[in-house]
DNA sequence: AGCACGCCGACT
DNA sequence: GTCGGCGTGCTC
């Protein structure tokens, strides 16, 4: 019999399979992790078998070496193809974010470190290993197997230093199969606390009876639970989950890496105990991830709970996924594949015919017009469970404190407000959405910002060439001494930091106590959490902060909210932008006062009337959505378009021209001969130009992105590997979140 | 990515 | 002659 191995590794030709023999000694099927020789490396390498079939087109077969204990479902088999497809990426590279965590070739030498709890063993029986010692050309090698041999349940550390050789031989040792590793299993469950007084179901209103009803866990589908801050959102989670838990089918849980926190994972615990629930993020170590991944495997833990890659965990029968906050950025992946988190669980729940729920306050433009087009179902919760009231959110316009003589980025009123505050032993979070990192020009007398006349996209600032630049098309214009629109030669840029704003607050408020978190403060494991359990703990006056702030915490004590400057994040050159405006100050406002106390919110903007900042003072989402979605459909921007990027970059700049307009005279040659109806524009110098020696052009493509588009894509990138020359590589993008 | 092959200049 | 520099191309 004949395999179809995908060899583990990221380089492009190397996307296909390669048949081999299955020798009479293995018994292989699909899905198994092998090592085989490949070409003339002196190593074997790591691949999986995907197919298994009679005969091969091939002569000169070489023969699978080994297998490993290890192997994945054919499911996953099918969701890496389609992600590799989608993608353009390796099924390689998809196949490895489903494997066991820690066992990659890449990973095992950080798993050692990590745990050091590891035992290396004899993979073979002593006979065999005796053999092969006699066929070893090393006399190192043939130390360590020996070593091994009367010493086991030895680290690699220890091996090395016992046989004065290096970590590295072992590891190859390991890599050929002589020596295998063993990782101690640890009950160690990160973030669960055990201890949670428990929970049960509670009494619905009307609209969570009817939305939950509305689902049919056995029958699947896609729902969008559109409901506002404190609505009950996650009680009808809870209770999906337990009709789910009935059937013994196993459920995904996805919310935002930020909200991870054991307030969020405690609501579950109290519900169905720590030992049905996994947790799966970013910052276990491979150890903790491996427990928890092994849990899930083994059927231990029925309910996963995790960031965006717990959407490949190993889950036994599998029977609902939800999506929690599914407007949130953190769903798409920035590395290689780059990609959806909510594409890939639509793709998973439509194979497995399960139920999808995504949640929000603020619901993703292109979700809820989804809804409109009955491609899901929309289930509102409009009533606040718990009684709270909405905050009372008070609007500033800058330009008159700046007309007043007002300067600072606190204004008047949000200074008399904090000093309220801070009497009354209160807390306050000051917001500074510092989103992008782009700076742009605005008119601080007018509001005025300068915009692209062709994508009505905020033109960015290049200091280098002291230019404006659309992100989108390329336009570019030189930067204007006076306003365009109303003279003034008061235009400036912006872009804002915490720091100044700490030191304005301490200047203000000399006697208050101050806490900031932005990506400064916040680095190291779990000190996000302490800087938001300091301030909850300590009642601490004020918190500065940036994005990290705003989402699904919960402070009591917290009754005013400002924000510095709501214009940052209309301006962030990307057609989201006043969609990620609207849905973070509904979310920032949603932070001031969630229990009886009466919270107050003030924006801070030198653009009141922007519909955005207009239509989060209330919440409502309705409305924004209706004055938002025409404007996407009059500029072709999703939902009704995609936007696809082609990433260009080279060493030499020639080459990166060449290369370009090459791309771009096959794309726009297929294009008119076959009329896909798209919109195809030219090769332009990518925003950031030039990162790190290499020089970077892209050109952008509006359309829908169906199977022709893709195809295009596949077979534009596939004629690249064809003439690739020197140093130049090509990626393409679709929707990316961030146009830098 | 490795690794071999091969073509060319430099050197014992 | 022959050693080694790295451009080119293949890996079942």
């Amino acid at each position: 019999m004949i395999a179809e191995v995908i060899i583990n590794s990221s380089v492009k030709t190397l996307n296909k399979t390669f048949d081999y023999i299955i020798p009479d000694r293995l018994k292989i099927k699909i899905g198994d992790r092998v090592f085989v020789p490949f070409g003339s490396k002196k190593t074997l390498d790591e691949g999986i078998v995907i197919a298994i079939k009679e005969k091969s087109e091939y002569e000169d077969l070489k023969e699978i070496n080994s297998i490993q204990p290890d192997s994945i479902d054919s499911e996953s088999i099918e969701l890496s193809k389609w992600m590799a497809k989608r993608y353009f990426c390796n099924i390689a590279d998809c196949l490895r974010l489903m494997l066991r965590p820690g066992t990659t070739n890449k990973n095992v030498s950080n798993r050692i470190k990590d745990r050091e709890i590891n035992v290396i063993n004899l993979a073979k029986s002593e006979e065999e290993i005796l053999d092969d010692i006699s066929n070893l050309k090393s006399e190192k090698q043939i130390k360590i197997m020996k070593f091994v041999l009367s010493n086991p349940d030895k680290t690699r550390q220890e091996i090395a230093e016992f046989t004065n050789t290096s970590v590295g031989i072992i590891n190859t040792l390991i890599k050929n199969n002589l020596l295998k590793v063993d990782v101690a299993k640890v009950n160690r469950t990160p973030l669960i606390n055990k201890d949670v007084e428990p929970t049960f179901d509670l009494e619905l209103n009307e609209e969570q009876k009817e939305a939950i009803d509305s689902i049919d866990i056995d029958f699947g589908g896609e729902f969008l639970l559109y409901g506002i801050t404190g609505s009950g959102k996650t009680e009808i989670y809870l209770q999906l989950i337990r009709q789910v838990l009935e059937r013994d089918k196993a459920s995904i849980v996805l919310v935002p890496e930020i909200s991870l926190t054991p307030q969020t994972i405690n609501r579950f615990v109290a519900r169905f105990g720590a030992e049905k629930i996994a947790v799966l993020h970013s910052k276990l170590s491979n150890g903790e991830r491996y427990d928890e991944w092994n849990k899930i495997k083994e059927g231990r833990a029925k309910i996963i709970i995790g960031a965006r890659s717990a959407i490949f965990a190993p889950a036994k029968d599998l029977g609902l996924v939800i999506i929690d906050e599914e407007h949130d950025e953190s769903y798409m992946s920035e590395m290689t594949p780059r990609y959806d988190a909510r594409d890939v669980a639509r793709f998973i729940c439509n194979s497995r015919n399960i139920p999808l729920i995504l949640g929000s306050a603020t619901p993703d433009i292109k979700s809820f017009y989804k809804t409109e087009k009955e491609e899901a179902t929309l289930l509102t919760l409009s009533k606040r469970a718990n009684n709270s009231n909405l905050p009372q959110v008070k609007i500033v316009d800058l330009k008159d404190e700046l007309k007043s003589g007002n300067n600072k980025m606190i204004s008047l009123e949000l200074k008399n407000e904090i000093a309220k505050n801070i009497e009354d032993k209160k807390q306050t979070i000051l917001f500074l959405n510092r989103r992008g990192f782009s700076t742009f020009l605005m008119c601080k007398d007018c509001g005025y910002t300068l915009k692209c006349n062709r994508c009505d996209i905020s033109l960015t600032y290049h200091k280098y060439e002291n230019r404006l630049k659309c992100h989108y098309c390329g336009h570019e214009e030189r930067v204007p001494e006076k306003c365009p629109d109303c003279g003034s030669d008061n235009i400036r840029f912006f872009g804002g930091g915490t720091q100044k704003l700490e030191e304005e607050v301490k200047t203000l408020f000399p006697e208050a106590s101050t806490i900031r978190m932005d990506v400064d403060t916040v680095s190291k494991k779990n000190s996000h959490e302490e800087i938001l359990d300091k301030f909850r703990k300590e009642n601490i006056d004020i918190l500065i902060g940036t994005q990290m702030v705003v989402k699904g915490h919960h402070f009591p004590n917290v009754t005013l909210v400002g924000v510095i400057n709501a214009d940052t994040s209309l301006n962030i050159g990307d057609f989201r932008a006043h969609e990620r405006t609207f849905q973070t100050l509904t979310q920032v406002a949603g932070r001031a006062g969630r229990e009886k106390d009466k919270g107050r919110v003030i924006i801070q903007t030198y653009n009141p009337d922007n519909y955005a900042i207009e239509f989060s003072k209330k919440q409502d989402y309705l409305s924004f959505y209706n004055t938002e979605v025409p404007i996407r459909k009059a500029l072709k921007y999703p939902p009704f378009c995609d936007i696809i990027v082609i990433n260009m970059s080279a060493k030499e700049k020639l080459e990166l021209k060449i290369l370009a307009k090459k791309l771009h005279t096959y794309l726009k040659d297929r294009v008119v001969n076959e009329k896909y109806g798209l919109l195809l524009y030219s090769p332009v110098p990518s925003p950031i130009d030039k990162i790190k020696d290499r020089y970077r052009y892209r050109m952008i493509i509006k359309c829908i992105y169906d199977d022709k588009v893709n195809n295009l894509l596949s077979d534009m990138l596939e004629l690249y590997n064809g003439f690739n020359n020197k140093t130049s590589r090509v990626s393409v993008e679709v929707n990316p979140y961030n146009m830098l």
